[in-house]
DNA sequence: AATGCAATGCGTTAATATGACGCAATGTAC
DNA sequence: GTACATTGCGTCATATTAACGCATTGCATT
């Protein structure tokens, strides 16, 4: 969070800083991408900062793409967040010597920060998630089991999965999270997860399949208990279609 | 804009504004409240910067009040803008000068902004637009014959309508633009104006009525041409509840 | 190889919601 | 009094949703 874009702070937007809410789906599992800091253990978002001469969502790319090495996954501010107690002494002094900030930075750290949220879905097999600082740790977490993080980075966290609840109602979902094939128990699972509730699983098949973003391959899935399930793939050129028009029914 | 909350630039958040979108409901019209400077005369949302010491909510419920007198309404925050060109060269050495921007100041105004943007819904009737600089004008526009505004300000109108728009399927709208005392019909016009389209005025009395969120008076709407509408009022506590627990339908 | 079992895939039905109208009642204007 | 635009309530066909039945599949066990 420090180091990713740490050269000088004069080339930096002053007061601002983006966190990013990286969604993966793994093992049924929605997962979150979190950094465990090696000075003091603690848990925050993948952050940083800003450069002057850059756009807000170009520099959420570069956070992302430093952090997972994707690039052109699908991405999107959710909300702002600047209470004045936000970042209330965040940054210790020893913390700052730790991270070896020069004194001369240490006043730009300590101001109050105002930090723009963006989410993302990855595909959690391409994601390679990447340490910035010594000692730090990069993890996928289940979002069941998120640990207490920094400042008000639990608050952002919450507010990104409501946010993607919600947008689920209006877009579809998976493309970004799935492996290319995929099948419908799978992705009924991803939306019982964001959704946090189950679904009726036949109910579930003649919504999903209506909507006519899936292509139904010639292929099951195999080494699987029980009946083997069909494979799918999204029709990718209806399913940005989708995207930009927006789903008419919720879930 | 300037002077709204010009006093020191250091006691202000560097490279940070707020622009509001404050709708307003009248003669059946979706208005807007805008801004034309003295200077140039040319339009702009209202808008405003965050002390250092201040939540961004916080300052954006100060804009607002500072423009139409109302506080404790309805205002919500819907994305930030930061593109680098987006307040590129917007203020020329000659438009400071006209504002008294003293020179120690002039550095901060050409940074680099980011702005966050919310929107308001408030009554037309109880709202008194305030100017704030000499010369300058306030003024209710119909959102449908709004000039060209300065920046990327059109741009924020564009998506505040669009988010309106959406957040209508999840949310009741209309305690706060609408007098206390309204008509279905009126209503009605207010749906149809946000959603720019018609709506069936049998089928629509039939859903805002199943929401719960009216109270039918034993009343008529006086002085008006052909058969006197009902009148209805806001339950307010089913009204709230609505609102935080969200629409299942839309529109 | 036969059987059990858990999960899949497809179908049915009742309840509910939506969209498109019909029509009588109302209150003003002439 | 009559015309007329608008309101308020109702109807009906269709679409969507929720809840569930049941045969099929293919691995696991015997």
């Amino acid at each position: 969070m420090l180091k990713t874009h740490l050269k000088n702070s004069k080339e930096y937007q002053p007061g601002l800083s983006i966190d990013c809410v990286i969604f993966g789906f793994d093992d049924n599992q929605l997962k979150v991408l979190l950094i465990k800091t090696g000075y003091d253990d603690s848990w925050s978002l993948p952050g940083g900062f800003i450069s002057v001469d850059e756009d807000i969502d170009t520099a959420a790319v570069s956070i992302l793409q430093a952090r997972t090495g994707l690039k052109g996954i699908f991405l999107r501010q959710f909300s702002t967040f600047g209470k004045v107690k936000r970042n209330q002494d965040h940054f210790s002094s020893d913390s700052l010597a730790y991270f070896g900030i020069p004194p001369e930075e240490v006043k730009w750290y300590k101001s109050r920060f105002v930090t723009i949220g963006y989410y993302a879905l990855v595909n959690f097999l391409k994601a390679i998630p990447q340490t910035d600082n010594p000692g730090e740790m990069v993890e996928w977490v289940d979002h069941n089991e998120v640990p207490k993080l920094i400042l008000d980075h639990g608050e952002i966290l919450d507010k990104a999965l409501e946010t993607l609840r919600t947008e689920l109602n209006l877009m579809p979902v998976g493309y970004n999270l799935l492996p290319e094939k995929f099948t419908i128990p799978e992705l009924q699972k991803l939306y019982e997860t964001i959704l946090g509730r189950t679904l009726d699983r036949r109910n579930f098949l003649r919504k999903i399949t209506s909507i006519g973003i899936l292509t139904k391959l010639d292929e099951k899935k195999s080494n699987v208990a029980h009946k083997a399930p069909n494979l799918y793939s999204f029709d990718k050129d209806k399913y940005e279609e989708v995207l930009k028009n927006g789903l008419t029914q919720g879930w």
